[in-house]
DNA sequence: TTCATACTTCGATGGTAATCGAAGTATGAT
DNA sequence: ATCATACTTCGATTACCATCGAAGTATGAA
């Protein structure tokens, strides 16, 4: 009767509706304050940071203490899939909270998945990776970047061995609930998406995980990964 | 502020031990009726009916008359994928409702899941089938079943127009909790899984996710399917 | 028909948890 | 020092919902 692993206690902190909304906001990738989850999610600072201990408790949040600010960030990739395969599902299911409104198709586009690019942009820029070469599908849902994968990323100015240096995977997929197809996280994924803002390629919008890319930027995306 | 699809209702309803209890129950892929499901989440009839109908009107289940029976099921491949992947999370925090019994061992070697085989044997399957160029990896989460392979499924038996006639994909990954890896999903991976059954080659245990080889069965799998 | 089984619906109860006001702590600014 | 900001903790309230007894419906058996 009771075996396998306990997926009621992490469904009912996903299942409140503030709580939801944080992860929501979360998701973003940006660390937010008590105070600014408090507002995104209309609630109180006293009931959100109630909240965020039990989010913290559950393994899901961490914690950065900063002078008197406190910023909340996803603890791992990992949550950041989980919760996109859920919205994957309810966005199935045709669950949303607002109608599609008018931010809906720059959502689809380019948003921010945690710390990566996702939406249309997101996906075609993995497909053209892979179909370059440059990125090579070395098992059922695991990544490799190639050699001249390694040389494209480096001549991109992102720094390859800082990659290798930390111990989570490099590349990763990640499946869009919007395109219903994978794109790339991972610590290239994030780093990719840091290169564009850096560039100023793209800019994130605040308070959405929208991305918005200038008319320079998209020229040069659409250039680099050509469908 | 609002935006993206509702994951607070799904987390919800997998929130309420209850119904976490029923719908792990149901990921053993056979459908149940409410008295059943009662007894799995050690409530009474009345609650059980309740929980089942919110569970049903949220989508995650399906129910099926006949004569005084009702059978309820998961609904789709989709929740049965969703649910596995939370439950990769909580194992990966540690948390399991019962301490690892006696039948964890069993469970982690083979098991169903939802309607396919997962666990050890089950990654082991697929890994062997794409070693064997029976199946094909043609993106990220897409596999194919080769042509050498169709030959090989049907040889085995398996009625491949059947397959394609349904409009669910044949192949399929499904990320396995315990594995931590992928293992075959999909129309064809139910189908294999019945085909063991058939021909009793490997049982399911009662009120339990877990298969068991025969010891001719496990010989022939090992055989058909190498490392 | 009559009885039994399987299940749902209704109604009442109780417990849990979300919520916020008020008070307490910690850090930084002036 | 004093004040302000950021946040937590405490306590009380409230609202929801899981639970189950009791009654109602549907199917099948005898």
């Amino acid at each position: 009767m009771k075996e396998g692993p306990d997926i009621a206690l992490i469904g009912s902190l996903i299942g409140d509706p503030a709580r939801a909304n944080m992860l929501t906001a979360l998701m973003g990738g940006q660390a937010l304050t008590p105070t600014e989850l408090a507002a995104q999610a209309g609630i109180t600072l006293q009931t959100a940071s109630s909240h965020l201990a039990k989010l913290e408790a559950g393994g899901l949040l961490t914690q950065r203490k900063q002078g008197r600010h406190r910023y909340y960030a996803l603890s791992e990739d990992e949550v950041g899939l989980m919760l996109e395969s859920l919205m994957g599902f309810a966005a199935g299911r045709g669950l949303t909270r607002s109608r599609p409104g008018p931010k809906d198709p720059a959502l689809r586009r380019a948003r921010v998945c945690y710390n990566h690019l996702a939406g249309d942009y997101g996906v075609r820029m993995l497909d053209s990776l892979i179909a370059a070469r440059h990125i090579e599908i070395t098992g059922e849902d695991d990544l490799a970047l190639t050699d001249a994968g390694r040389v494209r990323v480096e001549s991109l100015g992102i720094d390859y061995a800082a990659l290798r240096k930390s111990r989570r995977p490099i590349c990763r997929t990640c499946l869009d609930w919007s395109e219903r197809r994978s794109h790339l996280a991972g610590s290239l994924g994030e780093a990719l998406l840091t290169l564009f803002i850096d560039k100023d390629w793209a800019k994130r919008e605040k308070n959405s995980r929208a991305v918005r890319f200038t008319a320079a930027g998209e020229k040069v995306f659409l250039e680099l990964f050509p469908r």
